[in-house]
Parts: structure tokens; C-alpha cells; sequence
DNA sequence: CTTGGCCAGGTAT
DNA sequence: TATACCTGG
């Protein structure tokens, strides 16, 4: 199956979080790994070869330092590095034998694989997630104050276009304080339709760099492996901005900073543009940089290549790249082959009968393993050979059939290929000597089937874990989800399926003598043992576990790590602008954190160097080993299809999006204009696009949307807000917070000189009595409930104090407030106050406030109480958020 | 011998 | 579908 290559639409062009992991000099990270006296020491790995010391294919930091480069012979590795370790690949079969460094990087794959299903495996050391799922969803938990970025997950972060990560959220912090700070510029940049992502953009690829980081940690304390890390809206950036930084960091491309990246990027430097094609694109625009390609029209550019990769180009300039994340985990086809170069071309008969025997061997082997670890077999192989014919090089390849096959029949079958096609095989009058010396041999198998039995039962197998979750669970299957998705590619569900059941086998071989006994399963070919692979799931509930529900709904599975409320400066902002409060005036001080991350990473490295056990610390992770033990329920969770087979719940949500979206024909962009002389294009994105989009449910979240919605002017700083009641009076809440943040300031400036020698002042007795009246009378006055407005008197004058009984002065403010919305009040100010303190307003009147706050005789209302608890804890507790980063030294 | 060797994926035809 | 070629790690 020729499986064209799907692509997301162009609406949603950045709406993903595209990670792409790649391993640092990850063949000499094996060997470092495998020899622990090698650490720390100069090191390339080689392909054994007699001349000059081997070709090297892999070095690490040390010896680059020393300037070995690959390309380079071992011997001139020596000299630029005398003390410099050269390992050799293992040699089996006389043949280069890389299956090591396979094993590995399906080690660390299956690590990946945890973090998500849209796991693309590039090559044996590169992979790219799909991350956009788990971003959305922390999105959300932030907005609820369930989730906090941790500064740890940042330390060797970097930005784009930002000398330090500091600024880069600094940024975004001042963003929140102002929702639509660079609205003119983005709307001078990017489609209107785009204005509600690009917003988000920078907060959700932070977001994914959090994500990042917990990946890269999690494959650390699993593998031992550093890696590198690119973070992005598409693969073509992810891939760019992991080569960024390295080793051992992590880099985003912010949105809003390609452009200029772009005008000095050599147009080699993107995927696919490195070889002759990019030659050619260079000469024909007489270019240099990708950022030059912006100044032909789309249709010059397809003029001057063609159809499809003009319209590529076109977008790839622009940093608009739709190839999805397409979920692949193992190898569509194995292979092996050999170079018989000059001398040592193949001329007789024996010694080809030898060369495809040794490499049939290989292959056979591989496909031994292949089979019992992902239960499939190869239906099709493939010869390659070139041969000397006049003197020329001429390469040919010939498939055939497969059904059943041994090391022979490999064999056997590729020396008839060879040999039917061609045109004089031996030379004439001799029985052993080839008319045309081979120089090049290679054989591969592919088109792989599962075995169908075996596909029966695991169906059959997941069926029944779906029914029994479901009963335990207690919900009822309902009715199942009316989720149309297109019939997929067979062969994609029989990949899936497969990697999964190579998981189960795999998690049964390295705990096969785990005396589990949970072997519910009825087949024969279940291990015993939950697999380990289900532990995603547990990993999604532990990140999310404030979120409640689903983590209820398994609370067996969390009793021994009650779920925790984090709160954070970036859960309390979100909130607040979600909510009510934003104060303009509060923007982040963020000098220092690059020192200060430079100190987290030091100590990092230091004890990645002095104790490895300790490192996992550094991750403020969760501890996956704990997770090991769990019903097999969960299983279930881990079958690919219940990406799609989702609930019901998120297909609403779905089409509540695509209903909001459209609601009013929004202007088509140049390009849907256009008449649609580029079929294939729309094609692709019709034929794929709404599969792919299944998997995007919570792309829908609608109040993540409400930008969709027409807007006007704010008359007071003329951005533009949704014309939409909750907006408005969110926006005018905003103004009316920094009014006050501004005074409020001045107020604790003057109070601070006064009270240097005074004893802190006196609060003021409140009224009891207060849940009475006040829920009450105020949703009947003040229409949205969500209003800070309510905490305050319209118009505190000196008049109100004596005339009005129902006022009271507030001690910190000497606003007039309502008795009955003191306590509320009070608990405004101590928030207020602890965020100022975690903004490092002034360092010194921190532990004032906390005192303060202690002593305060604010009862306030239990749920008040509890949002407040949260906020003090995060402030106090050992964990650390960002806010918390900021405002302290150490 | 050799301007690296081997492997894998994608696209055009 | 089969083959040849390109790209990239």
C-alpha cells in the first residue's frame, strides 16, 4: 500500500505542537552506555574498515570538540585526538552489524511511545510526537489553576529569536496581562482567521517545551540517553529548531520568529531542501536563504518546479508545513546490503551464492525477531544489485512474492531474480563465472502482514477489556460514539495493532518472571503480565489528575499518589484573565533567570556526573515505576482506536467547534481563492484531513475559541475584544484591576515608610453573618458572577463612611466596601498581595505578607478559603513554580 | 577499493 | 505494481 503522506488543513496550520526528538551522537551514547569507563572521554564509533582506521559515523562532544568530524577515517581522528576511544561496530557476517544501536533506539522509542500515540519514527535515533493532545489539556488544567509549568521542565529550554528563556516567557506573561498586546502586528502578519491560534501560540508551544522536558527526562531515567529536542507547530520547524541547540537542550521556534530566522536561513538548512533539489531552488531564484522564497507567488512557483513542490515551497517559506505526524513504530521494511567495491566486485557464482547467503542470514534473523516481537510477516522482497556492464555501473532492483520463506528460499529466490533479468548471467562456456561482476548486493523485505489469527484474537482480546471496563466502571457503553471515521487504511489499524502486541510481548519478556497472577485474559498468547505500554494512560491521569473525573473514575489506580493541586503565577494569570482580575501592572521581573537557570542546569550536570540516581529529582516527574503495577483495565485505554473511538463528550465538542467556526462564511485566504488548479493539494487535504482532524478533538475547546467571535474596541486602550457580554466584562475588569493594582501599590508604598516603626496595623472586626445576604442579593445586581467589581464600592468617598452602616473601610485599601463583601475582599488582597510578592514587586515585604496573612481574621468562605490554601501552598511548599522561580535568589 | 557505509522512506513514472 | 531515483540519518 502506497500510503500517500496525510496532511492537516491549512485552518489548523498552527494548531499543533509538533515535538521532534533527536538523539545526541546516539551510536556513541550506546557505547558509552555499554562501556561506563568510556563516559566522559573522547569518542567516535566506526565502521570496521582496514583503511585508515575505519570511517567514522558517530562522534560525541568530546572528541568534536577536538574537531573530529564525521567523514573523517579513524586514523585522522588519532591524529587530531590522540587519546581518543574508537569503537567499532560489531562485525557479523563480515558484514557491519548495527542491530545494537537498533535495539537501543527502540528502547527509547518505546519510552516516547508512552507520551503519545501520534509517535512518527524518523530514523533509529529521530522520532516526532504529535504533542498537541497533552498541550491542549494542560491548557485547560492551567486555565483552572489544576497545572503549573515547572521552571525545572525549562532548564536548557531555549527560544528562538530570545537570548534566554526568561524573556521568552516574559513575554507571555505580559501577554496575559494584556490578552491583545501585538494584536497590530499579528494583524498586520497573519490571516484573521488565524488571529486565536497565533495568540496562543507562544503559551502553547511553552507549554510544549514543559512536555518536552518531561520527555527528555523521562528517557534519561529510562534509557541513561540524552537527547535533543525541537518544539514547534509542524515538523519541518520541530526538526529545524532541535538542530539549534545541542546537545542536550531543547529549542522552540516561537511563531512570530521564523520570519526573521528565515531571511538568514540557507535554504539547505530545511528537510528536504539539503540535497539537489534545494541546488536547483537555490539557482532558479538565485537565492540563498529560505526566507527569499516569500517573494515569488505561488504560482511562479510552481511554474518554475512543479505543481506540488511549488505549492510546498510557498508554504515552507512562510513556515507553514501541513505533513502530519504520521504514527509509525516499526520499520515498514528491513534490508541489508553490501558494497563490493573494486577489487572485491563478485564474479563468480560461488561467491554470490555466498554474499546473498550471508545476507539472507541477516535478513532472516531480523525478520525471526521481527516476527515475535510484532507478529507479522513479510509478503514481498526485494533484490538490489548493480553490475558492471561495459564498464558501467548499472543498478537494478527486482521483487517478487512472498509466502513462505526460510534463509534459502531468501536465497534461492533472490539469485533467480538476479539471474532472470539478466540478459547473459554467466559468462559464456563457463558454469562458474558471472558475465557481469556484482558490485553492489542488497536484499529487503517488506509488505508485511499480521499473522490474521493472531489479528482475531487481539481484536477479540481488546473487545473484551472494553466491555469489562466498562462495567467496572460502572458506566454503560450507552451508545457507542457516533464517531464516523472513515473506514481507515487496513494496514494502518494492522500497524497499530501490531505495535501494541509487540509492546505485550516485550513488556512480557523483560518481567517474565513477575509473579502478577493477573492473568484475567483468556488467550493463550496474553502474557501474564500488563504490558507495560498501558502505563501511558496512568501517566496522562497522574499529569491531569486534578481534573478529577477521569481519575475518579479510576481511583483505584491514584489511591497511592492523591492527585495534587498545583497552583502557579501562570495558573493565577490565565485564570484571571479568564476569569476577572488581570493586573496590567504586574508584569514579570525576569532578570536573573538565565543566571538562574545556568545555576539549575550546573547543579544538573553535576549530579548527573556525581550520582545518576539523583538526576530524576531535577524533573519535579512523576515516578513511572510506580506505575507498573496496575489493572489491566487500562489496557484498553492503550488500544489505537481509542483515539478516535472516543467518548461522545469530545465529538460534541468537535462539532461545536466546526459549528462556532463557521457560523459566518469568514474570507477565503489567497489560496482557497484560487481556482483550483493544484488538485493534488486539495485532494490531500480532503482525503486526509478530516481523518486526521478525528484526533484533534480537543482542538475544539471552545472557550479557547471565543475569539472566533466578532469584536469591538475597547474604548479605553482600543483593542479589540469579542463583542460578547463575558468578554467585555472580563476586558473592563482587567482595566479596572490595573486601576487599582496601581493604587494599591502607591497605597503599600506610603503605608511601608509609615509603618517602619509602627506595629503592623490592626484588622478591621468584620461583620458575621455574611453568606446570607451576599449570594443573593449580589447575582441579582451584578450580571456576570465572575466580576471583581463586586468587590469594591462603586465610588469610595468620605461621605458613604458615616452615612452608610452597610460600608466599611478597607484597612488596605481604604476602599468603602459592602460589610457583607469584606471577607470576600480581604481574601482579594491577600491573593493580591501574595501575587505581587511572587512578582517580586518587593522582595522585602514578603515575608511580611505572609505573616500577615497568617494573623489575618478574614474568615472567608470555604470556597474562597480553598482557592486561597492553594495559592499559599504553592507559594510555600518545597516544589517550585515559575512564579516562585522568578522571585526568589536561589 | 574508497572522495562514508548502510539503512530506510518517499515520489515519479 | 514494479522500478529507479532522491533524500536524509
Amino acid at each position: 500500500m502506497t500510503t500517500a503522506r496525510s496532511h492537516v488543513s491549512m485552518q489548523s496550520k498552527y494548531d499543533r505542537v509538533v515535538l521532534l526528538v533527536d538523539m545526541d551522537c546516539f551510536f556513541c551514547q550506546v557505547e558509552e552506555k555499554q562501556r561506563p569507563e568510556y563516559r566522559n572521554r573522547p569518542l567516535a564509533v566506526v565502521q570496521y574498515n582496514p583503511w585508515r582506521g575505519g570511517g567514522i559515523i558517530a562522534v560525541n562532544y568530546a572528541a568534536r570538540a577536538k574537531g573530529v568530524t564525521r567523514h573523517m577515517r579513524g586514523d585522522e581522528a588519532k591524529d587530531l585526538c590522540p587519546e581518543i576511544v574508537l569503537c567499532q561496530v560489531p562485525n557479523i557476517r563480515e558484514k557491519a552489524d548495527t542491530s545494537k544501536y537498533r535495539d537501543a533506539g527502540k528502547e527509547v522509542a518505546n519510552v516516547l511511545q508512552r507520551f503519545t500515540q501520534l509517535l512518527e519514527r524518523a530514523s533509529v535515533d529521530e522520532a516526532y510526537l504529535d504533542i498537541t493532545e497533552t498541550v491542549n489539556h494542560r491548557m485547560q488544567q492551567m486555565q483552572i489553576g489544576a497545572f503549573a509549568l515547572q521552571p525545572q521542565e525549562l532548564v536548557n529550554t531555549f527560544a528562538v529569536g530570545y537570548p534566554n528563556i526568561g524573556d521568552y516567557v516574559n513575554k507571555i506573561t505580559n501577554r496575559f496581562a494584556n490578552p491583545y498586546m501585538d494584536d497590530e502586528r499579528f494583524q498586520m502578519s497573519y490571516d484573521q482567521n488565524d488571529l486565536p491560534a497565533v495568540r496562543q501560540s507562544d503559551i502553547r508551544l511553552l507549554i510544549g517545551a514543559s512536555v518536552a522536558g518531561e520527555v527528555r527526562a523521562a528517557v534519561k531515567k529510562e534509557t541513561g540517553y540524552e537527547c535533543s529536542a525541537g518544539i514547534a507547530h509542524n515538523k519541518i520547524l520541530a526538526k529545524l529548531a532541535a538542530g539549534m541547540n545541542k546537545p542536550n537542550k531543547q529549542t522552540i521556534l516561537p511563531l512570530a520568529d521564523t520570519a526573521s530566522l528565515f531571511d538568514s536561513l540557507p535554504v539547505g538548512k530545511i528537510k528536504g531542501l539539503g540535497g539537489k533539489f534545494g541546488e536547483v531552488v537555490c539557482e532558479t531564484l538565485g537565492i540563498k536563504y529560505i526566507g527569499q522564497v516569500v517573494k515569488f507567488t505561488e504560482v511562479e512557483l510552481q511554474r518554475k518546479f512543479d505543481e506540488k513542490n511549488g505549492t510546498w515551497l510557498f508554504n515552507i517559506s512562510r513556515g507553514i508545513d501541513l505533513e502530519a505526524v504520521t504514527p509509525r513504530f516499526y520499520s515498514k521494511s528491513i534490508g541489508c546490503c553490501k558494497k563490493f567495491p573494486g577489487r572485491n566486485n563478485i564474479t563468480g557464482l560461488k561467491t554470490l551464492q555466498h554474499w546473498l547467503g550471508e545476507l539472507s542470514s541477516e535478513i532472516n534473523d531480523r525478520l525471526e525477531k521481527d516476527f515475535i516481537e510484532n507478529n507479522r510477516r513479510a509478503k514481498q522482497m526485494v533484490v538490489q544489485y548493480v553490475q558492471d556492464i561495459d564498464g558501467e555501473e548499472v543498478a537494478s532492483s527486482r521483487s517478487t512474492a512472498l509466502k513462505d520463506y526460510d534463509q534459502e528460499s531468501i536465497v534461492r529466490f533472490a539469485l533467480d531474480l538476479i539471474r532472470a533479468n539478466t540478459k547473459t548471467f554467466l559468462r559464456p562456456g563457463s558454469e562458474a563465472a558471472l558475465n557481469n561482476a556484482i558490485k553492489f548486493l542488497g536484499i529487503s523485505v517488506g509488505k508485511f502482514e499480521t499473522v490474521s489469527s493472531a489479528q482475531n484474537k487481539l481484536q477479540e482480546m481488546f473487545a473484551n477489556q472494553a466491555a469489562k471496563k466498562r462495567r467496572i466502571s460502572g458506566e454503560e457503553p450507552a451508545q457507542p460514539p457516533k464517531v464516523h471515521v472513515e473506514k481507515k487504511p487496513k494496514q494502518t489499524e494492522e500497524f497499530k495493532m501490531k505495535s501494541f502486541f509487540a509492546n505485550y510481548l516485550q513488556g512480557a519478556k523483560k518481567e517474565d518472571a513477575k509473579p502478577d497472577g493477573t492473568s484475567v485474559d483468556p488467550l493463550a498468547a496474553a502474557p501474564a503480565v500488563v504490558p507495560k505500554k498501558s502505563f501511558e494512560e496512568e501517566y496522562k491521569e497522574k499529569l491531569h489528575a486534578a481534573s478529577g473525573t477521569e481519575a475518579a473514575a479510576k481511583g483505584t489506580v491514584l489511591t497511592s499518589t492523591p492527585p495534587e493541586l498545583k497552583k502557579s503565577f501562570f495558573s493565577q494569570y490565565l485564570k484571571q484573565h479568564q476569569g476577572s482580575v488581570t493586573s496590567g501592572e504586574d508584569s514579570l521581573d525576569v532578570q536573573g533567570l538565565a543566571e538562574e537557570l545556568d545555576a539549575i542546569e550546573a547543579d544538573n550536570l553535576k549530579d548527573f556526573d556525581e550520582d545518576t540516581e539523583e538526576e530524576t529529582e531535577l524533573t519535579g516527574n512523576i515516578h513511572m515505576s510506580k506505575l507498573e503495577t496496575q489493572p489491566p483495565d487500562a489496557v484498553q485505554e492503550k488500544h489505537p482506536n481509542t483515539l478516535n473511538d472516543s467518548t461522545g463528550n469530545e465529538v460534541n465538542i468537535k462539532t461545536g467547534m466546526e459549528h462556532s467556526a463557521r457560523l459566518e462564511p469568514l474570507p477565503l485566504t489567497e489560496d482557497e481563492l484560487k481556482p483550483s488548479t493544484s488538485k493534488r493539494k486539495f485532494d490531500e487535504i480532503e482525503s486526509s484531513g478530516n481523518d486526521y482532524k478525528e484526533s484533534y478533538v480537543e482542538f475544539a475547546v471552545p472557550d479557547l475559541r471565543i475569539e472566533l467571535l466578532p469584536t469591538i474596541k475597547c474604548d479605553q486602550c482600543g483593542a479589540n475584544i469579542p463583542d460578547e457580554v463575558k468578554s467585555l466584562q472580563t476586558h473592563r475588569d482587567h482595566h479596572f484591576a490595573q486601576e487599582l493594582s496601581r493604587t494599591l501599590r502607591s497605597n503599600e508604598r506610603e503605608e511601608r515608610t509609615q509603618s517602619r516603626q509602627k506595629v503592623s496595623p490592626k484588622p478591621t472586626p468584620l461583620k458575621k453573618n455574611k453568606k446570607t445576604a451576599s449570594s443573593g442579593s449580589i447575582s441579582n445586581t451584578a450580571p456576570p458572577t465572575n466580576s471583581i467589581t463586586k468587590f469594591f464600592s462603586a465610588k469610595p468617598t468620605q461621605e458613604q463612611e458615616s452615612s452608610d452602616p452597610h460600608m466599611q473601610q478597607c484597612t488596605e485599601c481604604k476602599a468603602f466596601i459592602k460589610c457583607v463583601d469584606m471577607p470576600e475582599h480581604l481574601d482579594y488582597h491577600v491573593a493580591k498581595n501574595l501575587q505581587r510578592e511572587l512578582n517580586q514587586q518587593d522582595l522585602r515585604t514578603r515575608t511580611a505578607a505572609l505573616s500577615k496573612q497568617k494573623t489575618s481574621p478574614a474568615q472567608p468562605k470555604k470556597q474562597t478559603q480553598k482557592k486561597l490554601n492553594s495559592t499559599i501552598s504553592a507559594s510555600s511548599s518545597g516544589s517550585k513554580t515559575i512564579a516562585q522561580f522568578f522571585s526568589q535568589s536561589n
